[in-house]
DNA sequence: GAATAATCGAGACGGTACGTCTTGTCTTACT
DNA sequence: AGTAAGACAAGACGTACCGTCTCGATTATTC
C-alpha cells in the first residue's frame, strides 16, 4: 500500500504536493462514509466535496480501499486508544478503557464509519493488514501490556498467551456488538470486564466494582 | 428484506416461482464469493452462472447484500454451529466448539465467504439483522446456554449476563482473527478458551474461584 | 407471417377463441402507438391494457412487428383509401383523394401511426411486405387505375408505367411529407396534383382547376 | 489595430473530447447498421466494435436515433446529392440525378442504411428535424432549383411551388420503393422523369410547351 | 354426465439491451 | 511538477422488454 506523505527531497522541481488537498479529501471521505456508508463511496464524489481532482486523489492513495484505510489511520476516525492507563487496578483500567471506546463509538457519525472500517478488512487483505498494524494491534497491544502487568501483579493469571487472548477477546466482543448494531453502553464495558476478567478475580477487588447491569 | 419462500396463497395465479431457480443462484453466489470474495461479486456473473435471467435474481433478492445474508443463513456457507454438546466439563465443550469452528474455517473458501459475511453485515443494518437473527445469535445462545449450564454447575461464575458476554467474547475473539487474518488453529481454540473462562487452573482451584460471585 | 383469423374447423375441441380478446389487443396496440410510438410499443403493457394475457397476444401474432402490421391491416389505423372515384375529371378525383388522405391524416392520433407504420416497413422485410400486399398496393392500385383511365380518355399521357409512376409519385410525396413532419394540407393536395399531372394539361382543363396557392 | 482572437474553444478545463473515438463510434454504426439493421442496433456492440466506452457514445449521442442521425448526416451513410448538374435538358439531369441515387441504393449495404434512416425519422421527430435539415432537404433544394431553372427556360411549367413538389414527388417515390422493396433500377429512374415531368412526349409537343430552344 | 382439450388472465422464466454510475488512467490548461 | 477539470475504456448496476413456459380457471367438444 502506497503511503508517502513526506517527500524525500524537501525542495525538488515544480509544484509541491498540497497537503491542504489531501486533508480535504481525508475530511470529505469521512463525510461520504458517515453519510452514505462503505458500499456507496464514489471517488468522483470524494474528489468534488474536497475541490480536488480525481487524480490527485489517486496521487496520494493508490485505491479506494487505501483512501479508507488512511482515513481510519489517520485518526480521522479513531482516536486515541492505543494508551491504557495504569491505576493499579487492572479491571478498573480495562473497564475505562472500553467505556472511553463506547462513550467515543456513540457519538453520531462514528458507528457507520467504524463499520466501514471493518467493511474495507473484510474485502481486502492488504487493507486488513494495514489497519491491523495500524490500529488493532496497537489497540491490543496496549491491552495485551496491561494484562500481562495485571499479571506479574497476580491480579490475573499470568502468561503472555493469555493477555494476548483477553485482549483479543475484549476487542473482538466490541467488534461484534458493532456489526450486530448491539449497543455499546457503559453496563456493557463493566459487564464485559467483568465476565472475561471474573474468572479469577479476587472478591475484594469485585466489592470494589460498580456491577451495573449489563445491557444486553 | 424480502423473504417470501413459501407462497402465502398456495393457488397463485401465474406460474409458479422456480425454487431450482433460487437456489441454483444461491449457490452460484457461493461459488462467485469464493472465487472472487464480496466487493467483486457481480450478479451479471451469478445470474449466467445460474443460468438464470437477472431479472430472476433481482425477483428473489432486492440487492446483492441481501442475497448474500440468505446465502449464509440458508445454510450454504456456514455449517451448523448452533450447537454446544454437554459432555459436563465446559471448558472442554468450549475448546472443541472453537475447535470445530477453527477447523471449518480452514477449509478452502471458506474464509473469504465469512469476511464476505462481516462485509454484507457491516454495509447494511438489515442485512446485519437479519444475519444475526438466523446465524450469530444462534450460535451466541447456544454458547450462552453451555455457559450457563456451567455456571448453575458451580464450574464458572454463575449469571445470564456473564454467560451472555462470555459468548459474545468467544464470538468476537474469532470473528477478529477471520477479519486481521490471524490464524485460527487448535492451540487458539484451547488458548482463547482458557484464558476467557479463567485460566486452565486445575478443578480444585476452579472450585475455588467460582464461590457464587456478587449476585446475577 | 401467421394469420389465422378463421379456424379451419369451425368446430374442434377446446374453448374457442375470443375474437373480442383479439379486438381488445389491437385497440389497445392503437392506443399505444399514437400514446407512445413505435418504438416504445411494449406487449406487455399492450396486454395489461387490452385485460389479456401475454400468451394470447402471441397466440394472435408471431411478435410485435406482425401486431402493428395487422393493426394497420386491419382497418384499425389506416381508413378506406383504395377508392377513387371517377368523376370525368383526373385532376379533381385525384384532388379529392390527396385532399381526403390529408383530412385523415391531420386528425389526431392518425400521423403518429402512419410513421409507426413506415417504421414498422422500414425494419422488417416481412410486415414491408404484409403492409404492401393489403394497403399501399392497394392504393397504388387504385390510383393507377383511375390515371389509366385519364390517359385512355385523352386527359394524360397514356401508358401503363406512366400511370404506375404517378401514382408511386403521388403517395410517395405524401409518403415523404409525414415522415418529414410537413404539413398535408388542401393546399398541397392540390398543388401536389397540379404539379405531377400538370406537363401535359390542356390550358382549358387548367383553367377548370382552382390553381390555389401550394403550402410548401 | 489589434483584432482581439477569440479561441474557438476558450480554455477548457479537462481532456479533449476524442474526436477519433466519435469516428470509430459512428463507422461501427455503419457496420452494425449494415449488418443487423436499425432496430437490432445495440450500443454496447456497437461501443466494443468501435473500441470505446458506452459512456463516450452516450456522451456524444443522447439516443440511438441521434446515433444513427449523424451518421447519416455525417456522410457515412449518404454520398452526396446535394448537386443536380445543368446541362441545359432538365429531364436528363434529373434522369442522372434518380439513377445515381438508384446505383447507390444497389450497392451492397445501402439499403439496411437507408431504411434506418426513414426509421429513425419515423420514430424521433428531433431526428426527422435534423435529417430533414440536413440531407433530404438539400437534395430536395437541388432538384427544385434545377426544376425552377427549366422553368424559366419554359422546359417545365414554370412556378416554385410545381418545382418544389415536383422535387418532393421524386424523392418520395424513391423513398417509396425503398421502403416497399421495389427495385430502384435505371429503367424506373427513366419513367419516373418521363411521368412526373410530363411524359415522354416528342419534341413537337415539347415545343408547343417550351416556346424556348430545348435543346443544344 | 365425465373426460378431454384448447383457451383464458396472470405472471415467472432465460435472455438481451438499455442508459447510468463508478473505477482508475490519461490528457488538457493553469499555477 | 502539481492541480482542477473532465474525457476515456471497462464493466457492473438495476430496469424494461421480448417471446416462452407454466400455473389454475374457464369454456367447449367428445365420449
Amino acid at each position: 500500500m502506497h503511503q508517502s506523505r513526506v517527500p524525500v527531497h524537501p525542495s525538488r522541481r515544480g509544484r509541491t504536493r498540497s497537503e491542504a488537498a489531501r486533508a480535504a479529501i481525508l475530511q470529505a471521505t469521512r463525510d461520504e462514509l458517515i453519510a452514505n456508508g462503505y458500499d456507496k463511496l464514489s471517488v468522483d464524489r470524494i474528489a468534488a466535496a474536497a475541490g480536488a481532482g480525481k487524480q490527485t486523489v489517486y496521487r496520494w492513495y493508490p485505491a479506494k480501499s487505501a483512501l479508507v484505510a488512511d482515513c481510519i489511520i489517520g485518526g480521522y476516525l479513531l482516536a486515541d486508544f492505543a494508551e491504557v492507563p495504569d491505576s493499579g487496578d487492572v479491571r478498573l483500567d480495562l473497564r475505562n478503557w472500553v467505556r472511553a471506546f463506547a462513550g467515543y463509538s456513540g457519538q453520531p457519525g462514528t458507528s457507520p464509519v467504524l463499520r466501514a472500517a471493518a467493511a474495507a478488512a473484510a474485502e481486502s487483505d492488504e487493507v486488513a493488514a494495514r489497519m491491523y498494524e495500524h490500529v488493532t494491534s496497537v489497540a491490543e497491544a496496549a491491552l495485551s501490556d496491561r494484562l500481562r502487568a495485571a499479571g506479574h501483579a497476580g491480579q490475573l493469571p499470568d502468561g503472555s498467551p493469555v493477555a494476548t487472548l483477553l485482549s483479543q477477546a475484549i476487542i473482538g466482543a466490541v467488534l461484534y456488538r458493532i456489526l450486530t448494531r448491539l449497543p455499546l453502553t457503559a453496563d456493557f464495558a463493566d459487564a464485559l470486564v467483568n465476565s472475561v476478567c471474573g474468572g479469577s478475580q479476587p472478591p475484594a477487588a469485585s466489592a470494589q466494582l460498580a456491577p451495573g447491569p449489563a445491557g444486553r
